[in-house]
DNA sequence: ATATATAGTTACCTCATGGATAGTGATGAC
DNA sequence: GTCATCACTATCCATGAGGTAACTATATAT
């Protein structure tokens, strides 16, 4: 792909025009990556991903869930009883993304640790730079 | 890579172990990488920069190239020169970066159009599904 | 003397994301 | 009657990313 030329610059024309906007904007929330990965595995209750999810308040689990399912990633199913039950698992949309995430995944074991060396050059600095 | 067992979950846990936590925060910044896709072709000035990019306040610029400097992404250079000349480069692990972009926007190429339907559907709502 | 060009700073303000906490509804167990 | 379970929902609030606008320094050109 060397289409760059084309590609929108300018915030707004990217925002509007380039796919990868939408899916970068989804990598950002916060709990996202972590609600797909913790669903690869198969489906889970909304319980159960709150007990996986260790941190995660009951909010931001229904509001991450949503915007999920909204976008077709995630398929919810409840059942009509009580106490209620009510299980999430990843759509084909969505196991197709976990496989984007674990690109995302790969390059990042290769090399966060270029990056973190050039963070820890950068912190102490000058006094190393000749 | 299917070692999706051992990866941390609960947010501080994925925050300080995994690598993947690194890049999307990264690629989570607005102008990340929009300033990359910039710089794809070769190196270009402050003022080429500012101006390729629509929308970018000064302010922005520089600090979104001092990450990407910081980081080990982008080499700046500096021609003591008046008035000022300053151009920036990606290093090898920019362009390295630049090629992960490449796989999230062929992914996003692929699959954005099924977001989109997915959203399109949830907006329209039940009153659709019969 | 003044204007211009370049590559930034600096101070201030706004707004969205997400955290904290408490409440809801329905039913079966005790 | 009331307590527990489960899956939320509602409300308020703090933090920080990013926007706005004005300012800086220096030498050359006029």
């Amino acid at each position: 792909m060397d289409s760059d030329d084309q590609s929108p610059f300018g915030y707004d024309a990217f925002r509007r025009t380039c796919p990868s906007h939408t899916v970068l904007e989804m990598l950002a929330s916060k709990w996202v990556y972590l609600v797909v990965c913790a669903l690869r595995r198969g489906r889970l209750r909304n319980g159960e991903l709150a007990r996986k999810l260790e941190g995660i308040t009951p909010k931001m689990l229904t509001q991450t869930l949503r915007v999920l399912e909204r976008d077709g990633l995630v398929r919810r199913e409840v059942f009509p009883v009580i106490p209620p039950r009510v299980e999430y698992e990843l759509t084909e949309l969505g196991q197709n993304l976990a496989g984007l995430l674990n690109q995302i995944r790969s390059w990042s074991e290769q090399h966060a640790p270029d990056i973190k060396d050039a963070r820890a050059r950068a912190e102490h600095g000058r006094d190393l730079v000749a």
